[in-house]
DNA sequence: GCGATCAGGT
DNA sequence: CACACCTGATCGC
Protein backbone atom coordinates (compact mmCIF):
# COMPACT_ATOMS: atom_id res chain seq x y z
CA UNK A 1 0.00 0.00 0.00
CA UNK A 2 1.21 3.41 -0.74
CA UNK A 3 2.26 5.93 1.92
CA UNK A 4 0.43 8.37 3.59
CA UNK A 5 -2.69 6.64 3.47
CA UNK A 6 -3.43 5.04 6.89
CA UNK A 7 -2.02 4.91 10.44
CA UNK A 8 -3.50 2.28 13.41
CA UNK A 9 -3.00 3.53 16.60
CA UNK A 10 -0.09 5.89 15.26
CA UNK A 11 -1.53 9.86 15.49
CA UNK A 12 2.33 11.64 14.69
CA UNK A 13 1.92 11.24 10.69
CA UNK A 14 -0.11 12.73 8.32
CA UNK A 15 -2.54 10.02 7.08
CA UNK A 16 -5.80 10.00 5.82
CA UNK A 17 -7.23 7.83 7.62
CA UNK A 18 -7.31 6.38 11.13
CA UNK A 19 -7.58 3.72 13.19
CA UNK A 20 -7.64 3.06 17.09
CA UNK A 21 -7.62 -0.54 18.05
CA UNK A 22 -8.69 -0.02 21.69
CA UNK A 23 -8.29 2.24 24.52
CA UNK A 24 -5.47 1.77 26.84
CA UNK A 25 -3.01 4.57 27.08
CA UNK A 26 0.05 3.10 25.65
CA UNK A 27 -1.77 2.81 22.12
CA UNK A 28 -3.65 6.50 22.63
CA UNK A 29 -0.61 8.33 23.19
CA UNK A 30 -0.04 11.44 20.85
CA UNK A 31 -4.53 11.45 20.15
CA UNK A 32 -5.89 14.88 22.15
CA UNK A 33 -8.96 16.23 22.56
CA UNK A 34 -7.69 19.16 19.77
CA UNK A 35 -7.51 16.32 17.24
CA UNK A 36 -8.09 17.34 13.64
CA UNK A 37 -6.18 15.58 11.62
CA UNK A 38 -8.77 13.32 10.25
CA UNK A 39 -11.81 10.71 10.54
CA UNK A 40 -10.87 8.17 13.52
CA UNK A 41 -12.16 4.63 12.94
CA UNK A 42 -12.78 2.50 16.03
CA UNK A 43 -15.08 -0.26 17.27
CA UNK A 44 -18.38 0.01 18.41
CA UNK A 45 -17.68 -0.18 22.15
CA UNK A 46 -14.53 2.25 21.73
CA UNK A 47 -17.06 5.03 21.02
CA UNK A 48 -18.64 4.76 23.38
CA UNK A 49 -15.71 4.69 26.03
CA UNK A 50 -14.28 7.59 24.30
CA UNK A 51 -15.85 10.84 25.02
CA UNK A 52 -14.59 10.36 28.92
CA UNK A 53 -11.32 9.44 27.94
CA UNK A 54 -11.14 12.56 25.42
CA UNK A 55 -13.54 15.06 26.57
CA UNK A 56 -13.97 17.83 24.29
CA UNK A 57 -12.61 15.55 21.31
CA UNK A 58 -14.49 16.59 18.22
CA UNK A 59 -17.24 13.52 18.08
CA UNK A 60 -18.45 13.95 14.25
CA UNK A 61 -15.04 12.98 13.27
CA UNK A 62 -15.71 9.25 14.94
CA UNK A 63 -16.29 6.51 12.68
CA UNK A 64 -17.73 3.80 14.05
CA UNK A 65 -17.12 0.05 12.49
CA UNK A 66 -19.17 -2.60 13.04
CA UNK A 67 -17.64 -5.80 14.36
CA UNK A 68 -17.44 -8.22 11.62
CA UNK A 69 -19.20 -5.93 8.18
CA UNK A 70 -16.77 -4.42 5.59
CA UNK A 71 -16.74 -0.99 5.34
CA UNK A 72 -15.46 0.77 2.36
CA UNK A 73 -13.52 3.60 2.42
CA UNK A 74 -12.13 5.73 -0.30
CA UNK A 75 -8.71 6.84 -0.13
CA UNK A 76 -6.97 9.42 -2.49
CA UNK A 77 -3.60 8.42 -4.16
CA UNK A 78 -0.90 11.09 -3.17
CA UNK A 79 1.27 10.19 -5.76
CA UNK A 80 -1.36 9.61 -8.54
CA UNK A 81 -4.33 11.43 -7.49
CA UNK A 82 -6.86 8.41 -8.17
CA UNK A 83 -9.27 7.33 -5.81
CA UNK A 84 -8.34 4.08 -4.10
CA UNK A 85 -10.89 1.89 -2.50
CA UNK A 86 -10.08 0.12 0.83
CA UNK A 87 -12.27 -2.75 2.13
CA UNK A 88 -11.48 -2.90 6.26
CA UNK A 89 -13.19 -5.08 8.74
CA UNK A 90 -13.18 -4.97 12.63
CA UNK A 91 -12.32 -8.18 14.44
CA UNK A 92 -13.21 -8.79 17.86
CA UNK A 93 -9.53 -8.88 19.53
CA UNK A 94 -10.57 -10.14 22.59
CA UNK A 95 -7.87 -8.34 24.25
CA UNK A 96 -9.87 -5.70 26.30
CA UNK A 97 -13.14 -4.18 25.41
CA UNK A 98 -13.63 -2.48 22.66
CA UNK A 99 -10.26 -4.27 21.38
CA UNK A 100 -10.83 -5.11 17.65
CA UNK A 101 -8.12 -6.07 14.99
CA UNK A 102 -8.41 -4.25 11.21
CA UNK A 103 -8.32 -6.55 8.13
CA UNK A 104 -7.76 -4.08 5.03
CA UNK A 105 -8.43 -5.18 1.79
CA UNK A 106 -7.89 -3.42 -1.48
CA UNK A 107 -5.86 -3.25 -4.81
CA UNK A 108 -2.84 -3.79 -2.96
CA UNK A 109 -3.57 -7.06 -1.44
CA UNK A 110 -4.67 -7.80 2.31
CA UNK A 111 -3.39 -6.53 5.32
CA UNK A 112 -4.22 -7.54 8.86
CA UNK A 113 -3.20 -5.85 11.84
CA UNK A 114 -4.32 -7.16 14.66
CA UNK A 115 -3.52 -4.86 17.48
CA UNK A 116 -3.49 -6.54 21.04
CA UNK A 117 -5.02 -9.43 20.83
CA UNK A 118 -5.84 -12.87 23.16
CA UNK A 119 -7.44 -16.00 21.19
CA UNK A 120 -7.24 -18.61 22.84
CA UNK A 121 -7.66 -22.12 21.56
CA UNK A 122 -11.22 -22.89 21.28
CA UNK A 123 -12.58 -19.65 22.58
CA UNK A 124 -15.94 -18.80 21.20
CA UNK A 125 -14.79 -15.35 20.13
CA UNK A 126 -12.15 -16.09 18.54
CA UNK A 127 -13.75 -18.95 16.32
CA UNK A 128 -16.27 -16.26 15.31
CA UNK A 129 -13.43 -14.01 14.25
CA UNK A 130 -11.39 -16.30 12.56
CA UNK A 131 -14.89 -17.13 10.35
CA UNK A 132 -15.24 -13.55 10.38
CA UNK A 133 -11.12 -13.36 8.40
CA UNK A 134 -12.23 -16.62 5.82
CA UNK A 135 -15.49 -14.82 4.87
CA UNK A 136 -13.44 -11.19 3.89
CA UNK A 137 -10.29 -13.02 2.62
CA UNK A 138 -12.96 -15.63 0.50
CA UNK A 139 -10.16 -18.48 0.24
CA UNK A 140 -7.37 -15.59 -0.89
CA UNK A 141 -4.03 -15.86 0.93
CA UNK A 142 -3.33 -13.13 4.15
CA UNK A 143 -0.54 -10.80 2.16
CA UNK A 144 0.92 -9.43 5.30
CA UNK A 145 0.24 -9.31 8.98
CA UNK A 146 1.04 -7.25 11.63
CA UNK A 147 1.06 -9.12 14.59
CA UNK A 148 0.75 -8.46 18.62
CA UNK A 149 4.29 -10.50 19.49
CA UNK A 150 4.31 -9.28 23.39
CA UNK A 151 5.29 -12.66 24.25
CA UNK A 152 6.30 -14.02 21.31
CA UNK A 153 8.62 -16.57 22.47
CA UNK A 154 8.23 -19.89 23.30
CA UNK A 155 8.91 -19.34 27.00
CA UNK A 156 6.05 -17.66 27.36
CA UNK A 157 3.26 -20.39 27.74
CA UNK A 158 0.00 -19.48 30.19
CA UNK A 159 -3.69 -20.96 30.80
CA UNK A 160 -6.60 -19.62 29.74
CA UNK A 161 -8.35 -17.29 31.26
CA UNK A 162 -11.45 -19.14 32.16
CA UNK A 163 -8.90 -21.29 34.25
CA UNK A 164 -6.98 -18.43 35.77
CA UNK A 165 -10.27 -16.90 36.97
CA UNK A 166 -11.56 -19.95 38.47
CA UNK A 167 -7.54 -20.06 40.09
CA UNK A 168 -8.46 -16.87 41.49
CA UNK A 169 -11.93 -17.59 43.21
CA UNK A 170 -10.17 -20.96 44.65
CA UNK A 171 -7.88 -18.13 46.25
CA UNK A 172 -10.62 -16.35 47.37
CA UNK A 173 -13.07 -19.04 48.45
CA UNK A 174 -10.14 -20.37 50.69
CA UNK A 175 -9.92 -16.95 52.53
CA UNK A 176 -13.21 -16.49 53.59
CA UNK A 177 -12.13 -14.28 56.69
CA UNK A 178 -10.18 -11.87 54.39
CA UNK A 179 -10.57 -8.79 52.42
CA UNK A 180 -9.19 -9.09 49.04
CA UNK A 181 -7.82 -6.50 46.79
CA UNK A 182 -7.33 -6.92 42.50
CA UNK A 183 -4.98 -4.93 40.91
CA UNK A 184 -6.56 -3.30 37.76
CA UNK A 185 -6.09 -1.34 34.80
CA UNK A 186 -8.20 1.52 33.66
CA UNK A 187 -9.83 -1.05 30.79
CA UNK A 188 -9.47 -4.90 30.79
CA UNK A 189 -10.25 -8.33 32.91
CA UNK A 190 -14.08 -7.49 33.14
CA UNK A 191 -14.81 -11.08 32.24
CA UNK A 192 -12.37 -11.99 35.43
CA UNK A 193 -14.36 -9.97 37.92
CA UNK A 194 -17.57 -10.99 36.58
CA UNK A 195 -16.33 -14.62 37.05
CA UNK A 196 -15.60 -13.68 40.37
CA UNK A 197 -18.79 -12.42 41.37
CA UNK A 198 -20.84 -14.93 39.54
CA UNK A 199 -19.16 -18.12 41.18
CA UNK A 200 -18.84 -16.10 44.58
CA UNK A 201 -22.28 -14.57 44.38
CA UNK A 202 -21.12 -11.08 45.46
CA UNK A 203 -20.77 -7.92 44.24
CA UNK A 204 -17.11 -6.40 43.66
CA UNK A 205 -16.33 -2.80 44.67
CA UNK A 206 -14.19 -0.41 41.82
CA UNK A 207 -13.02 2.80 42.11
CA UNK A 208 -15.69 5.38 40.97
CA UNK A 209 -14.06 6.76 37.47
CA UNK A 210 -13.75 2.35 37.10
CA UNK A 211 -17.65 2.58 37.80
CA UNK A 212 -18.40 4.82 34.94
CA UNK A 213 -16.81 2.46 32.89
CA UNK A 214 -18.66 -0.54 33.68
CA UNK A 215 -21.69 1.41 33.55
CA UNK A 216 -20.89 2.37 29.94
CA UNK A 217 -20.39 -1.29 29.58
CA UNK A 218 -23.62 -1.94 30.73
CA UNK A 219 -22.09 -4.02 33.88
CA UNK A 220 -22.87 -1.54 36.68
CA UNK A 221 -25.28 -3.88 38.74
CA UNK A 222 -22.32 -6.03 39.58
CA UNK A 223 -19.93 -3.34 40.61
CA UNK A 224 -20.79 -0.87 43.57
CA UNK A 225 -18.83 1.80 45.55
CA UNK A 226 -19.67 1.21 48.70
CA UNK A 227 -17.31 -0.71 50.71
CA UNK A 228 -19.94 -1.86 52.87
CA UNK A 229 -21.44 -4.18 50.36
CA UNK A 230 -18.16 -7.01 49.49
CA UNK A 231 -14.84 -7.82 50.96
CA UNK A 232 -13.65 -8.00 47.40
CA UNK A 233 -11.84 -4.77 45.65
CA UNK A 234 -10.59 -3.87 42.23
CA UNK A 235 -8.23 -1.08 42.60
CA UNK A 236 -5.48 0.48 40.28
CA UNK A 237 -2.79 -1.55 39.93
CA UNK A 238 -0.15 0.53 41.24
CA UNK A 239 -2.26 0.94 43.85
CA UNK A 240 -1.80 -2.48 44.89
CA UNK A 241 1.76 -2.27 46.73
CA UNK A 242 2.88 -4.54 49.31
CA UNK A 243 3.52 -1.32 51.30
CA UNK A 244 -0.35 -0.66 51.38
CA UNK A 245 -1.08 -4.18 51.56
CA UNK A 246 0.72 -4.38 54.61
CA UNK A 247 -0.92 -0.99 55.91
CA UNK A 248 -4.31 -3.06 55.05
CA UNK A 249 -3.15 -5.85 57.00
CA UNK A 250 -2.96 -3.50 59.90
CA UNK A 251 -6.55 -2.75 60.03
CA UNK A 252 -8.14 -6.10 58.67
CA UNK A 253 -7.20 -9.16 56.84
CA UNK A 254 -5.66 -8.61 53.72
CA UNK A 255 -4.53 -10.53 50.33
CA UNK A 256 -3.58 -8.64 47.24
CA UNK A 257 -3.91 -10.39 44.18
CA UNK A 258 -2.29 -9.48 40.36
CA UNK A 259 -3.67 -10.58 37.07
CA UNK A 260 -1.05 -10.18 34.62
CA UNK A 261 0.68 -12.29 32.16
CA UNK A 262 3.98 -11.06 33.28
CA UNK A 263 4.39 -13.66 36.75
CA UNK A 264 8.14 -13.26 35.19
CA UNK A 265 9.99 -12.62 38.44
CA UNK A 266 12.80 -14.71 39.28
CA UNK A 267 12.81 -17.48 41.53
CA UNK A 268 14.27 -16.30 45.37
CA UNK A 269 17.84 -17.89 45.38
CA UNK A 270 17.59 -20.96 46.92
CA UNK A 271 13.72 -21.41 47.09
CA UNK A 272 10.66 -21.73 44.75
CA UNK A 273 7.70 -19.47 46.65
CA UNK A 274 5.99 -20.61 44.17
CA UNK A 275 2.06 -22.40 45.54
CA UNK A 276 2.48 -24.54 42.86
CA UNK A 277 5.66 -25.88 40.79
CA UNK A 278 6.57 -22.63 39.08
CA UNK A 279 9.79 -21.85 38.09
CA UNK A 280 9.99 -18.75 36.02
CA UNK A 281 12.68 -17.48 33.52
CA UNK A 282 13.34 -14.29 31.73
CA UNK A 283 14.41 -13.74 28.04
CA UNK A 284 16.06 -16.40 26.26
CA UNK A 285 19.89 -15.36 25.64
CA UNK A 286 20.96 -13.22 22.32
CA UNK A 287 23.00 -16.35 21.80
CA UNK A 288 20.43 -18.99 21.60
CA UNK A 289 18.19 -16.41 20.13
CA UNK A 290 20.70 -16.49 17.24
CA UNK A 291 21.69 -19.58 16.97
CA UNK A 292 18.00 -20.32 16.07
CA UNK A 293 17.67 -23.12 18.87
CA UNK A 294 15.22 -21.17 20.80
CA UNK A 295 15.66 -21.88 24.30
CA UNK A 296 16.42 -24.89 26.07
CA UNK A 297 12.80 -25.91 27.37
CA UNK A 298 13.47 -28.49 29.83
CA UNK A 299 14.89 -25.60 31.68
CA UNK A 300 11.35 -24.37 32.02
CA UNK A 301 8.02 -24.44 33.50
CA UNK A 302 5.59 -22.42 32.53
CA UNK A 303 4.00 -20.48 35.32
CA UNK A 304 0.55 -22.26 35.67
CA UNK A 305 -0.64 -21.82 39.13
CA UNK A 306 -0.56 -18.85 40.90
CA UNK A 307 2.49 -17.77 42.44
CA UNK A 308 3.17 -15.93 45.94
CA UNK A 309 5.49 -12.82 45.10
CA UNK A 310 4.79 -11.83 49.10
CA UNK A 311 2.95 -13.29 52.20
CA UNK A 312 -0.10 -11.77 51.14
CA UNK A 313 0.08 -10.82 47.31
CA UNK A 314 -0.55 -13.24 44.48
CA UNK A 315 0.37 -13.36 40.92
CA UNK A 316 -1.78 -15.07 38.76
CA UNK A 317 -1.09 -15.67 34.83
CA UNK A 318 -4.23 -14.00 33.25
CA UNK A 319 -3.27 -12.45 30.24
CA UNK A 320 -4.91 -10.57 27.71
CA UNK A 321 -2.15 -10.79 25.17
CA UNK A 322 -1.44 -14.70 23.44
CA UNK A 323 1.04 -16.32 24.81
CA UNK A 324 3.44 -18.16 22.39
CA UNK A 325 1.36 -21.43 21.29
CA UNK A 326 -1.67 -19.31 20.82
CA UNK A 327 0.02 -16.86 18.35
CA UNK A 328 1.42 -20.61 16.40
CA UNK A 329 -1.86 -21.58 15.74
CA UNK A 330 -2.89 -18.09 14.83
CA UNK A 331 -0.50 -17.58 12.01
CA UNK A 332 -0.92 -21.21 10.63
CA UNK A 333 -4.60 -20.01 10.40
CA UNK A 334 -4.30 -16.89 9.00
CA UNK A 335 -1.27 -18.22 6.75
CA UNK A 336 0.35 -14.61 6.02
CA UNK A 337 2.52 -14.43 3.06
CA UNK A 338 4.50 -11.81 5.06
CA UNK A 339 4.78 -10.55 8.66
CA UNK A 340 5.91 -7.88 11.12
CA UNK A 341 5.70 -7.59 14.77
CA UNK A 342 4.02 -4.23 16.29
CA UNK A 343 5.56 -4.13 19.60
CA UNK A 344 9.69 -3.03 18.57
CA UNK A 345 10.74 -2.78 22.31
CA UNK A 346 13.61 -3.21 23.67
CA UNK A 347 15.27 -6.43 25.31
CA UNK A 348 13.10 -8.68 24.75
CA UNK A 349 11.89 -7.35 21.13
CA UNK A 350 11.29 -11.24 18.99
CA UNK A 351 10.94 -10.60 15.17
CA UNK A 352 8.01 -12.94 14.97
CA UNK A 353 9.23 -14.52 11.80
CA UNK A 354 11.94 -15.87 13.44
CA UNK A 355 9.69 -18.35 15.22
CA UNK A 356 7.21 -18.28 12.41
CA UNK A 357 8.57 -17.74 9.01
CA UNK A 358 8.24 -20.94 8.22
CA UNK A 359 4.24 -20.78 8.64
CA UNK A 360 4.57 -17.79 6.02
CA UNK A 361 3.72 -18.63 2.46
CA UNK A 362 6.30 -17.10 0.42
CA UNK A 363 9.01 -19.20 -0.01
CA UNK A 364 11.28 -15.90 -1.18
CA UNK A 365 10.53 -14.18 2.13
CA UNK A 366 12.02 -17.60 4.42
CA UNK A 367 15.77 -16.64 2.49
CA UNK A 368 15.36 -12.98 3.17
CA UNK A 369 15.06 -13.69 6.90
CA UNK A 370 17.31 -16.01 6.37
CA UNK A 371 19.49 -13.52 5.37
CA UNK A 372 18.96 -11.08 8.09
CA UNK A 373 19.87 -13.13 10.67
CA UNK A 374 20.88 -10.43 12.97
CA UNK A 375 17.68 -9.09 12.31
CA UNK A 376 17.02 -9.38 16.16
CA UNK A 377 20.31 -7.26 17.63
CA UNK A 378 19.65 -5.11 14.17
CA UNK A 379 15.73 -3.54 15.50
CA UNK A 380 17.25 -3.22 19.08
CA UNK A 381 20.58 -0.93 18.28
CA UNK A 382 17.81 1.26 16.00
CA UNK A 383 15.44 1.21 19.14
CA UNK A 384 18.19 2.39 21.32
CA UNK A 385 19.81 5.15 18.80
CA UNK A 386 16.26 6.40 18.68
CA UNK A 387 16.13 6.91 22.38
CA UNK A 388 18.38 8.46 22.83
CA UNK A 389 19.02 11.22 20.20
CA UNK A 390 15.57 11.95 21.70
CA UNK A 391 17.19 12.71 24.78
CA UNK A 392 20.37 14.46 23.27
CA UNK A 393 17.67 16.73 21.03
CA UNK A 394 15.75 18.23 23.57
CA UNK A 395 18.59 18.91 26.42
CA UNK A 396 17.33 16.37 28.79
CA UNK A 397 19.52 15.01 31.93
CA UNK A 398 20.55 11.40 30.78
CA UNK A 399 20.94 9.01 33.42
CA UNK A 400 24.24 7.64 31.46
CA UNK A 401 25.58 11.08 32.70
CA UNK A 402 23.99 11.21 36.21
CA UNK A 403 25.40 7.79 36.51
CA UNK A 404 28.92 9.14 36.59
CA UNK A 405 29.95 5.42 35.94
CA UNK A 406 31.06 6.36 31.98
CA UNK A 407 28.74 3.30 31.65
CA UNK A 408 25.50 3.83 29.30
CA UNK A 409 22.86 2.82 31.15
CA UNK A 410 21.31 0.58 28.08
CA UNK A 411 18.67 -1.54 29.91
CA UNK A 412 17.17 1.08 31.60
CA UNK A 413 16.82 3.40 28.40
CA UNK A 414 15.76 0.76 26.14
CA UNK A 415 13.11 -1.30 28.46
CA UNK A 416 10.08 0.61 27.34
CA UNK A 417 7.56 -0.45 25.00
CA UNK A 418 8.93 2.07 22.62
CA UNK A 419 6.09 2.23 19.71
CA UNK A 420 3.34 0.63 19.06
CA UNK A 421 1.15 1.49 15.96
CA UNK A 422 2.10 1.52 12.24
CA UNK A 423 2.20 4.10 8.85
CA UNK A 424 0.53 1.25 6.69
CA UNK A 425 2.71 1.35 3.63
CA UNK A 426 5.77 -1.03 3.67
CA UNK A 427 4.03 -4.02 3.25
CA UNK A 428 7.31 -5.43 1.65
CA UNK A 429 9.65 -4.83 4.54
CA UNK A 430 11.01 -7.91 6.19
CA UNK A 431 11.53 -7.37 9.29
C1' DG B 1 -0.38 27.95 33.87
C1' DC B 2 -1.12 24.20 30.51
C1' DG B 3 -0.31 20.20 27.83
C1' DA B 4 3.20 17.14 26.06
C1' DT B 5 7.07 14.29 26.80
C1' DC B 6 10.24 11.79 29.36
C1' DA B 7 12.45 9.17 33.44
C1' DG B 8 11.70 6.15 36.83
C1' DG B 9 8.75 3.51 39.47
C1' DT B 10 5.19 -0.49 40.40
C1' DC C 1 11.97 -9.85 32.15
C1' DA C 2 7.44 -6.54 30.70
C1' DC C 3 1.94 -4.48 30.78
C1' DA C 4 -0.31 -0.34 31.47
C1' DC C 5 -0.33 3.14 34.23
C1' DC C 6 1.28 6.32 37.93
C1' DT C 7 4.08 10.56 39.72
C1' DG C 8 7.22 14.10 39.14
C1' DA C 9 10.57 16.87 36.34
C1' DT C 10 11.13 19.48 32.47
C1' DC C 11 10.17 21.27 28.06
C1' DG C 12 7.74 24.68 24.74
C1' DC C 13 3.99 27.62 24.31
Amino acid sequence: MEKGLISVDRWDEQSQAYFLTHLHADHTQGLSHRWKRGPLFCSPITSRLFPARFPGFNLSLIRVLEIGSPHLIYLVSPSSGSEIAVRVTAIDAVHCPGAVMYLFCGEFGSMLYTGDFRWEANSDKAHIGKSQICSVLQGNELDFLYLDNTYCNPLFSFPPRDVVAQQVVDIIASHPDYDIIIGLDTLGKEELLLHISCALKTKIWVWPERLQTMHLLELSDVFTTNTALTRVRAVPRYCLTIKNLEGLNSVHPTIGIVPSGLPWVRPVEGKDSSVGSDISVCCTSKRSRKSRVAVDVSQVVAPKFPKLLHQRLYSVPYSDHSCFSELQEFIKFVKPAKMRGIVSSSVCYVNPSYYFRDLCEDSQYHQQVDQSSESVEVIQSESFSGCNKSNVARGRKSSDKVSGLGVRKRRVSISRRERIGARIAEMDSTS
